[in-house]
DNA sequence: GAGTAGACTTAGGAATATAAAC
DNA sequence: GTTTATATTCCTAAGTCTACTC
């Protein structure tokens, strides 16, 4: 990265082609900072937008494709792996010189900008020596850094890849063997659930660490000593024997008069415990044995009728398949708003209609004219989208019973994919279907979004399996790509995707033991976290005040990252939504409010913004002032001596596999496991759901967990109030009954009880009174067309009008009673015998049902722009929630649904209320 | 050391199923 | 029974991070 040398051609380029700041920062710097009120990014005056580094950046437009809008060209920025079908999109196609290296790509003609005073005594120190302050690691990721061997890295991981490779199949073999033989014996011995027979074979014959069976005592063996990453990867002939033959565990016990899904389920339910022995360490051979079916494959297209034509410039056009079915991608979506009114997806979509176009001799009319489609806006696609509405609200319209049966025809066709044979084991695939073509719906300002998606076919996808098992059969007349058994991967199948070149796989389900401890590894990982914790906050604090550059920014962004769990901010490239994280943040998006509040403005993943206003440390503020520092302007990082890997490299010195990722589980989790300490819920079940869906929600927040407001949820929230309203008014009358039936009850209970709700006036009281008249007279009206049509229906004779009108003089004997009620202010006691007993039951009543209805609508109202489900799923360990189940006694179904339980089956069943995260 | 391919997790929104209200 | 609201599941884009390559 850095060294002394870059500093004397300054403002060379950074890790996004903006400004760098220097190596370190001199006293003189820090005490400025001191002195200086905060700046303000965006409004300070004195502090110019472009400067002239800035400006010698114009050099580049040619050379290293376009400006951006912030004058900042992204020459550098990370792409996904290239697509080779570059005909379509109008990428500038990246510059040669993106494969200079940077010290060649571009001079700065402006002289070294004297952002520093003369360099203080580590000014030269190159950022290597600086580097070589940090304390010694111990990751896996760095096996190959033996430093006393001259063998390059790559071939000695190679070799030993290779020698990994060899000793796991040897490994595998033994086992299959050993499993053949031992197989009834097993059997016998898992009914006795004997601990020894759970340990994996592989253990068994391996050196194993000693490991006490429930992972909570476990946790206080640090992951190093466990197992140094080093050896771990070397061993990787201790194969995942968890894994192996389990299901024979689930034989045995079965009892005799149960169907067979009942069996199906036992089955299951007598799964081997993972979690109860898992070696939290050993990652590399996922399976021994694995077989499935492959993959479904959408159906091919289907051409529309032919009276259903694409309109161009007023002519309905016959295209070809092909074409048509473009047109069909786009005409199906005329409904998505935010896609069809996105000029980017509009003008990508055309693009690629055309390319196709061109490829398939345009249109014709009627008569077998050519008609060339040249301009989008003289394309009408509504013929196409009514045609499709028409299909789904056919589809919609189906008899229950027909749905079900297509449903069934679908789900049986779908059967052999649905599952596959891990280690012997059934479980549960993901995604078995290939996406569909269709148009990208790139999320945000994305650059390709619109762009034509294309069918995938089998000769573009590589399996993944056993080498015992049967390859599944490609479509007639197809091959796949590839057939692989890589046991070190988890996937079942995968490709790549021709918009951005990103790599699709189909992955086990969440439910699938093999995502269960990827989760559970996850959470310990984040638990283990607790242990360093204060260590790690004891050194960037420290290191806070640093005098190298690039240590200070590391320690500031680790301060962010644990105290606002922002993501880290991978570089990006040209040719995605332009979001950032920690690592990335620009100067446009840190506002510094003095003394010490720094506003967070800037979108996140997803495109979703991330909006904060927090108050820092004074050293964050200042150092944050530091990387703002001129040169730097828009477009400039912030954190331009900093990258996801570097910042991870460090974190890893303190705990194996510690990333900037874990700290945004430890947080989120070590909320929550708070919130939920302290919490003293009682009360009804809804309320108790209530507690721990307000302490979810704090972690949602915590992480900014969005979605945007559903339509029509102002209106939903007000219907809520109407209904609380109404009840208090039922609830007030019969408040005032108590009056006419003892007079003195006012005086008893104070004249404050029997008021009206503050909420409630005269004016709305009338028109409530209006609107139950109004409904009693609709519910007499309804029910005397029921009953008419009854009779009819046995040939009787129907119920004349007269008698409506009788039963709707009920109605306006309701009216009567309301005027009378307003004019007299007294509410006549109702009901047979009433007494304020009876009274004051009803009234308990009606209070208990506005509490629950005012905290749904305070529940629906809080979380209309807040996704809690993200974070349930992801960031809090399922452990907690299953601790509250217990402790409060609320059924686990009432947080998490079927899915979520088999997805955290582990955890149901691994913890009591006593367990912390 | 930088760049990136590849593999995996995280994420919001659409589609669908289910429950509640009418 | 039908409509509407809510919950759940599905889909796939968009992140993170490791390991490989140059």
């Amino acid at each position: 990265m850095a060294s002394s040398s870059e500093d004397d051609v300054p403002l060379v380029k950074s890790k996004a082609n903006g400004v760098k700041s220097s190596d370190t920062i001199p006293k003189s710097v820090d005490q400025a900072m001191d002195k200086e009120n905060p700046t303000n990014g965006h409004v300070e005056a004195g502090i110019s937008v472009r400067h002239g580094p800035v400006e010698e950046m114009d050099v580049d437009e040619d050379a290293n494709g376009p400006i951006m809008a912030n004058g900042v060209t992204n020459g550098k920025r990370k792409a996904r792996s290239s697509v080779t079908n570059g005909k379509s999109y109008k990428e500038a196609s990246s510059s040669e010189e993106d494969d200079k290296p940077l010290s060649k790509r571009r001079k700065m003609a402006a002289p070294p900008k004297p952002v520093l005073d003369s360099d203080s005594e580590l000014s030269d120190e190159p950022l290597i020596k600086a580097k070589a302050k940090m304390p010694p690691k111990v990751t896996a990721a760095q096996v190959g850094e033996d430093s006393d061997s001259d063998q390059p890295i790559t071939e000695k991981l190679a070799k030993k890849k290779e020698k990994i490779e060899k000793a796991a199949e040897k490994t595998a073999k033994a086992i299959r063997a050993e499993e053949a033989s031992s197989a009834k014996k097993k059997k016998q011995k898992r009914v006795d659930s004997d601990d020894e027979d759970d340990v994996p074979l592989a253990k068994k014959t391996t050196k194993k660490i000693a490991k006490p069976k429930k992972e909570e005592s476990d946790d206080d063996i640090p992951l190093r000593r466990k197992a140094p990453a080093v050896s771990a990867k070397k061993d990787k002939t201790k194969v995942k024997a968890e894994a192996v033959s389990p299901a024979k565990k689930a034989k045995g016990k079965v009892k005799a008069e149960k169907t067979e899904d009942d069996l199906a389920a036992e089955a299951e339910e007598e799964e081997f415990r993972w979690w109860e022995n898992m070696d939290k360490n050993d990652n590399s051979i996922k399976w021994n044995t694995l077989e499935h079916n492959g993959v479904v494959f959408p159906p091919e297209y289907v051409p529309l009728p032919k009276n259903v034509k694409l309109v161009y410039d007023g002519v309905p056009i016959s295209l070809h398949p092909d074409a048509e079915e473009i047109a069909g991608f786009y005409g199906a979506m005329l409904n998505s708003e935010v896609n069809v009114s996105n000029p980017t997806f509009n003008e990508n979509f055309f693009f690629d209609f055309k390319a196709m176009l061109d490829n398939t001799g345009h249109g014709k009319d009627k008569d077998g004219n050519k008609i060339k489609i040249k301009e989008f806006a003289k394309c009408d696609f509504k013929p196409i989208f009514e045609y499709y509405d028409a299909e789904r609200q056919k589809k919609k319209a189906l008899p229950a019973v027909e749905k079900k049966a297509l449903k069934a025809e679908k789900d049986a066709a779908e059967a052999p994919y649905t599952h596959c044979m891990w280690d012997g084991r059934k479980q549960k695939v993901g995604n078995f279907r290939v996406e569909p073509p269709g148009l990208f719906r790139g999320r945000g300002e994305h650059p390709k979004t619109g762009k034509v998606k294309q069918r995938v076919r089998p000769e573009q996808i590589t399996l993944n399996i056993g080498k015992d098992a049967k390859v599944p059969t490609p479509p007639e007349g197809h091959k796949w790509k590839e057939i692989k058994h890589d046991q070190t991967a988890t996937w079942l199948a995968t490709w790549q995707e021709n918009i951005n070149g990103a790599f699709k796989y189909v992955m086990l389900a969440a439910s699938s033991d093999i995502k269960g401890q990827s989760d559970y590894q996850k959470f310990e990982k984040a638990r283990e976290l607790k242990k360093h914790i204060d260590r790690i906050r004891k050194d960037y604090n420290r290191e806070l005040q640093s005098k190298v550059m690039a240590d200070r920014q590391r320690a500031t962004a680790v301060y962010l990252i644990d105290k606002f769990a922002l993501r880290a901010g991978n570089e990006k490239g040209e040719d995605e939504a332009d979001t950032v994280g920690c690592c990335s943040l620009k100067y446009e998006h840190v506002t510094l409010r003095p003394p010490n509040t720094v506003i967070f403005d800037f979108l996140g993943k997803d495109s979703i913004r991330f909006y904060d206003e927090v108050e820092v440390d004074t050293q964050v503020f200042k150092n944050l002032k530091i990387f703002k520092k001129e040169p730097k302007g828009p477009g400039d990082e912030i954190f331009d001596r900093l990258t996801t890997s570097a910042l991870n490299k460090h974190l890893s010195s303190y705990m194996t596999g510690l990333t900037a990722k874990v700290f945004r589980t430890y947080n989120a989790s070590w909320t929550m496991s708070n919130l939920l300490k302290d919490m003293k819920s009682t009360g009804t079940i809804p309320e108790k759901v209530k507690d721990y869906n307000d302490a979810n929600r704090q972690v949602a927040i915590l992480c900014n967990h969005k979605r945007t407001v559903a339509a029509g949820h102002a209106g939903q929230i007000e219907k809520m109030q109407e209904k609380i309203n109404g009840m208090l008014y039922q609830q007030w009358r019969l408040k005032q009954m108590m009056i006419d039936v003892d007079s003195k009850i006012k005086k008893k209970k104070g004249a404050d009880f029997f008021e009206l709700p503050e909420d409630l006036d005269e004016e709305w009281v009338k028109k409530h009174q209006e609107y139950l008249v109004e409904e009693h007279r609709q519910k007499i009206r309804k029910k005397f067309e029921k009953e008419n049509e009854k009779l009819v229906a046995e040939g009787q004779k129907e119920m004349k009008d007269k008698e409506l009108n009788d039963r709707l003089k009920d109605a306006d004997e309701l009216e009567k009673k309301f005027k009378k009620e307003n004019k007299s202010k007294k509410v006549a006691a109702e009901g047979k015998s009433p007494s304020i007993e009876k009274l004051e039951a009803s009234i308990e009543k009606i209070q208990q049902r506005i509490e629950t209805s005012k905290i749904q609508l305070e529940d629906k109202d809080q979380n209309k722009e807040v996704a809690l489900g993200t974070s349930k799923i992801n960031y809090i360990d399922p452990r907690l929630t299953v601790v509250f189940s217990k402790k409060f006694d609320v059924p686990i179904e009432r947080f998490f649904s079927k899915t979520l339980r088999e997805k955290f089956d582990w955890a149901i069943k691994s913890v009591d209320e006593d367990w912390e995260f």
